[in-house]
DNA sequence: CTATACTTGACCATTTTAGTCAGGTATGTA
DNA sequence: TACATACCTGACTAAAATGGTCAAGTATAG
């Protein structure tokens, strides 16, 4: 299973394209700023966000990003899955003799993270980016 | 957030105890052989599950360990945190001067990561060992 | 033509993970 | 009482993942 920081900060970061890019381009260096993550590091990360179609890029000066999607619909899933923030539980080993190969003799645990795995994707299809919007309108920026 | 390998050696193992263990307590070795866990890896694990009174050790010949209560009593939850898989989404820095505080001005992703912890937490406390042992009951050894 | 800002890829320190190894200690049984 | 079994403990480590940095671009507005 892996949730880690990348998925939180292009969570965060998308939070804040999506506040500011109705005006302007927002360019990575005042995101970088005003949420205090790496320059370099969200370069990353919003190159995957792009190949993904969240976001659109606009070089030059004056450029940046804008949402490719109204926020509505950016949901979770998608950012995590565009980060390669895979909502997948612990695999069982295909190659081990004593392992679960994924047909009859499934491992004790197999069911288990199958099901877990469907319960947090159902919680990430759910929330969108407007979701969140909503959540922090009255806070910081 | 950490959901890993040893958390599933963990249902794995007392799974594996729950079949067995009303006929004689089982040996780390058996479980080991059986579930294709090094063994001493299982040991560390069984220190942990003893100390938070998970399961309880017998010593010398014939000795090994048996679970501490009924399989409807163990919660998943319960096993997870005794070894230390801290089912806790991201945390966002405290020292950080743009990060989340955990007052007023929260990152914008404060909420939603509470949310899915209380959302997967709810999900691990429902299921007990003896959910797991129905699934697999007609299952290899 | 130049400053801004996106683009790409290589690199790296640190931490975590999933163990191994090397010693113990306790106890039932012969 | 010897000894095999099995628990117990702590130190150590290779490999992978994480969370970045660094360097060298390219495109475009003004």
């Amino acid at each position: 299973m892996k949730l880690t920081s990348k998925g939180r900060y292009a969570v965060m970061a998308l939070v804040d394209l999506a506040r500011f890019d109705s005006i302007n381009p927002v360019s990575l260096r005042d995101i970088s700023l005003r949420q205090g993550i790496s320059l370099d590091y969200l370069e990353q990360i919003f190159s995957k966000l792009k190949k993904n179609q969240i976001v659109q890029s606009i070089r030059g000066t004056q450029g940046g990003y804008v949402l490719s999607k109204k926020p509505n619909e950016i949901k979770l899933t998608n950012i995590f899955h565009a980060v390669d923030e895979k909502v997948k539980t612990v695999q069982c080993k295909k190659e081990s003799k004593k392992g679960c190969n994924g047909k009859a003799t499934k491992c004790s645990t197999h069911n288990l993270w199958d099901e877990l795995e469907t319960h947090i994707n159902s919680f990430f299809e759910k929330k969108s980016l407007e979701d969140l919007l909503k959540n922090n309108k009255d806070q910081r920026i």
